[in-house]
DNA sequence: CGATGTGAATCGGTTCACAGCG
DNA sequence: CGCTGTGAACCGATTCACATCG
């Protein structure tokens, strides 16, 4: 595993389960919306629903950032998405870079969800020279070669890698030189990064095939000499996802 | 967590764990690289780092599937591919639908990684009457109202959502109506499915809020009075993902 | 001998159920 | 009285370490 250190400096009591960090930005999605309709307070019950978990795991959850609650009432709608926004880390603003502007790169560009939440496209950045200065979602996109400029000059400590497997690992060592210190991959690859420098990824690919194997295996059942009901015994609506949930790459154009 | 029936029908053995499944497409990548390149065999140690993940984990792994390797020797890379393929139902052939051809849609349309995995675009859906007809990836975008035909005719079961949220519950309805028992979600949106229907998101919005919260950590850390090295104990290469890994989504134009 | 396959130990996360408090 | 907050039980997944066998 490598965990660095073994032991963990143990700063101060931040004891944060990976697991309760990954929904934290599912309750404040939640949370948006409600304060978007003027409620004031929700009840662990209310707000679990709303975002597709239960609510004994939503209260250990807040648990862990404190007692933001209020007995017999429920949270203060407002006063928890600050909490959750500051714990987050969205509070701040984050420049981001994103490298391999093909199909997917542009739709990331012009994703709305980024600057809402504190993310902005500091530069988009392309192999293709043919690229170079087309705009895309506003922006101009850069060439590669300006890749390590464009990452000290912003100060980018995130990076969002768009480009075609063959591409990635290389873009990778580029970002870390650089300076960046968390990468979300969407190349369908394993990059290999120095300790200290947090990946995640996206694929689609993978996705797909875990549906595909949920998908042959209701199909098996319903024809199966046992078997009663046509479909069931499934993944029920909760939401829920594998644990160690590995997420996949989508690859570009 | 609602597991529909209590007991599960324990359909022979086939007791496979859901993060080994979630890690078998990871394996198959993997595998197939080394495939292409005519490897014959592979120790656990070595496909371990392919794939990212440790020796100990890939073989428990693939005990789960059968014994299909050689003591002394590693396993036979083709005959893995096979096995491994078969699992996951991939030697079948998926007709899938992609609804919301926005930037995203036709990034999805345009991926090569699905027909080299059984997976077949079946349609390309979109609600805007002006997108109908326009070819996208080599196939006419086709109009909403056409969905449930589309569905019908093709024996779709797995459904991609690539609308604005807003629109996601009601495609997600239709489809399932129409038959679809599989949805990948990439709209931000907590949809609601019979019991019986998979889904599966993906959400970049949370993927890099989850970045940020361990990014921000890291700032912390660096300039605590505290604190040794700059940066020590995060996540280390191996690609482990935060158990639960909740996976979001991206939001199209 | 070397690498697989797997019980047993361990770990982290989820769920339960209820004490505590506004 | 109702809902939060949480210890304790439970459960699945990971890791360890070694017996097993080609």
């Amino acid at each position: 595993m490598a965990t660095g250190r073994t032991h963990r400096p143990a700063t101060r009591s931040r004891g944060i389960p990976e697991a309760t960090v990954a929904r934290l930005p599912l309750y404040l999605r939640a949370l948006t919306a409600l304060s978007e309709r003027s409620v004031p307070t929700v009840s662990s019950e209310e707000l679990a629903a709303a975002a597709g978990v239960n609510s004994a795991k939503l209260r250990k959850d807040f648990s862990y950032l404190g007692s933001y609650g209020t007995r017999g009432v429920g949270y203060d709608v407002e006063y928890l998405v600050y909490q959750i926004s500051r714990e987050l880390g969205l509070t701040q603003d984050w420049p981001v870079v994103i490298v391999g502007i093909g199909n997917l790169g542009a739709a990331l560009a012009n994703y709305g969800g980024f600057a809402s939440r504190g993310f902005r496209v500091a530069a988009l950045i392309d192999a293709d020279p043919a690229m170079a200065g087309k705009p895309v979602a506003g922006l101009p996109v850069r060439h590669t070669d300006e890749l390590e400029s464009i990452i000290t000059e912003n100060g980018v400590s995130i990076g969002v890698i768009a480009t075609p497997a063959g591409a990635a690992q290389q873009v990778c060592d580029r970002l870390v030189a650089a300076g960046v210190t968390s990468i979300l991959n969407f190349a369908p690859t394993v990059l290999s990064v120095p300790e200290g420098v947090d990946v995640r990824k996206v694929d689609l690919s993978i996705e797909l095939q875990i549906l595909a194997f949920h998908e042959q295996r209701k199909a098996g059942e319903e024809s199966m000499p046992s078997a009663g009901q046509p479909r069931a015994e499934v993944r029920a609506p909760e939401g829920g996802k594998g644990p160690d949930g590995e997420i996949p790459a989508v690859m570009p154009a």
